[in-house]
RNA sequence: GGGUCGGUGCCCGAGUGGCCAAAGGGAGCGGACUGUAAAUCCGCCGGCUUCGCCUACGGAGGUUCGAAUCCUCCUCGGCCCA
């Protein structure tokens, strides 16, 4: 089997590697045939999220280019919590927590990665498998012994919790060696050389890869990509409001992720291209030149926002959410059809209530609050007096009764709050 | 254990008896301009039956006509000493 050896020089181009162990080394043995490399997961809720996005691509682009890859679920390293880029200590996960979030994440695990491919199929392991059962004290001899308390504390997330006042609690502390454990485990029992992982696993991976020296005589390799950043410099995995962006179509929808893209600034845009898609770099460059032209298209957007939505929500979602996000923004919500209506209805926030309050003196407040388009009343006011309001593409003044004059075919009312949020209220009993 | 300083709205952070629903900043929301962008500007930003009322400044009591502000106890945290 054969490697793609432009791999490395592709992932330098799209920005992707932050951190690697020896260059030349890493560069020599992944263009002298395949490697096998892994990337884990914790279970630390019931989805993954963007931000996961970029480690999942890293083994699909490993995998594409002939490499063989590992994708390791964290049954066991969920149970301990990672102190890496946390500030406080985190409560455990409850076993029953635990198995929910990893029924939720291995699905989201497969997705990214074919596990059928003639030639070097994808794993899925978790390490629960081989940790569950070890013993504290063969942990301690086997694992313990090889690492200095001096080299665990040198670490930087690990360090500033020595020094807050809330400490750092043996239990997380202790993480760092179950990881390297994972990664000795690994290379022994799979022959996996290679661990990736976003820039803040650096310490984690460098001390498995001690770890491999010390018990093994081996030589691991390491690489990091940077997190995906927000302009401000924050974590992305958020959406402006605060929200996670779940890959989770329930706990986030496929109209909201495709929204998410399309409104990408422009200064985020190519590095988005570049990071979260498969798309060849040229092929980026050349999108990035024609949106350069004509920003006002927005075409690197869209492009985005199809690629990425294809990617983790298929392609039938997607093109549900590029048309719900056609009649949404496009022209009149008014003069769709009842059964693009119908449609939109599983895209957008819809709610569904009763007839009873059309024609009703002030009744339009308290349902805007109800069907959740508003956190409370006082809210609501506001926003009709600010002229934020509109009812299928109407705006309405602060007095408005909602009544049979404002269904679209009989039963549906299109709420806009701002500019970009739309509901749906179906009055349907 | 002793001492000392502190716990304020989503976050940071002013406020030491009435003018405090509480300065300022950030975040967020609406509006204008645009390209469903960025930047900028304006407005809003606890709740409610909104000229007023209710809830709120760690918790519980108390002093006072009146408390985020004073007192007592509790609780949590910083720092210093042991």
């Amino acid at each position: 089997m054969s490697v793609d050896p432009e791999l490395l020089d592709d992932l330098r181009a799209r920005g992707l590697v932050q951190d690697s162990t020896d260059p030349a080394e890493l560069a020599d043995r992944m263009a002298a045939g395949p490697i096998k490399a892994y990337v884990g997961f914790d279970p630390t809720a019931d989805s993954l999220h963007v931000g996961n996005l970029v480690g999942l691509l890293m083994l699909r682009r490993f995998q594409d280019a002939g490499h063989h890859v590992i994708v390791l679920a964290g049954g066991a390293t969920g149970m301990v919590g990672d102190p890496s880029g946390k500030s406080s200590e985190r409560s455990l996960q409850s076993d029953d927590q635990l198995a929910e979030n990893i029924a939720g994440i291995l699905p989201q695990l497969r997705q990214f990665l074919d596990f059928e491919r003639p030639g070097n199929p994808a794993t899925l392991l978790d390490n629960r498998a081989w940790t569950v059962g070890m013993s504290y004290l063969d942990f301690l001899r086997d694992i313990g012994k090889y690492v200095t308390v001096n080299q665990m504390t040198a670490k930087d997330s690990v360090r500033s919790r020595m020094e807050s006042s809330d400490g750092i609690s043996y239990t997380e502390f202790s993480y760092m060696l179950l990881q390297a454990h994972d990664f000795a485990w690994l290379y022994e029992q799979e022959g996996c050389h290679m661990q990736m992982g976003g820039s803040d696993q650096w310490g984690n991976i460098v001390t498995g890869i001690d770890l491999i020296r010390k018990k093994v005589g081996g030589q691991g390799l390491g690489l990091t990509f940077p997190l995906l950043t927000k302009p401000d410099g924050t974590k992305y995995g958020k959406t402006a409001g605060g929200d996670t962006i779940w890959l989770s179509a329930a706990k986030f929808s496929p109209y909201a992720f495709y929204q998410t893209w399309i409104n990408a600034e422009d200064g985020e845009i190519e590095k988005l291209l570049l990071r979260l898609t498969l798309l060849p770099v040229e092929e980026i460059r050349a999108t990035m030149a024609e949106h350069n032209e004509a920003p006002h298209k927005r075409v690197a957007q869209t492009r985005l926002a199809v690629e990425l939505t294809s990617l983790v929500h298929g392609a039938d979602a997607m093109a549900g959410a590029r048309e719900a996000s056609a009649a949404v923004f496009g022209g009149s919500v008014a003069h769709l059809s009842e059964d693009a209506l119908e449609m939109l209805s599983s895209e957008l926030p819809t709610f569904s209530t009763s007839r009873d309050v059309l024609g009703q003196e002030a009744a339009f407040v308290p349902l805007l609050t109800e069907a959740g388009i508003t956190a409370s009343n006082s809210e609501a006011n506001r926003l009709l007096k600010q002229n934020g309001l509109s009812v299928n593409d109407v705006k309405v003044p602060v007095d408005h009764v909602i009544a049979t004059a404002d269904l679209l075919h009989g039963r549906y009312a299109a709420i806009r709050k701002g500019k970009k949020h739309l509901s749906l209220l179906r009055f349907d009993h």
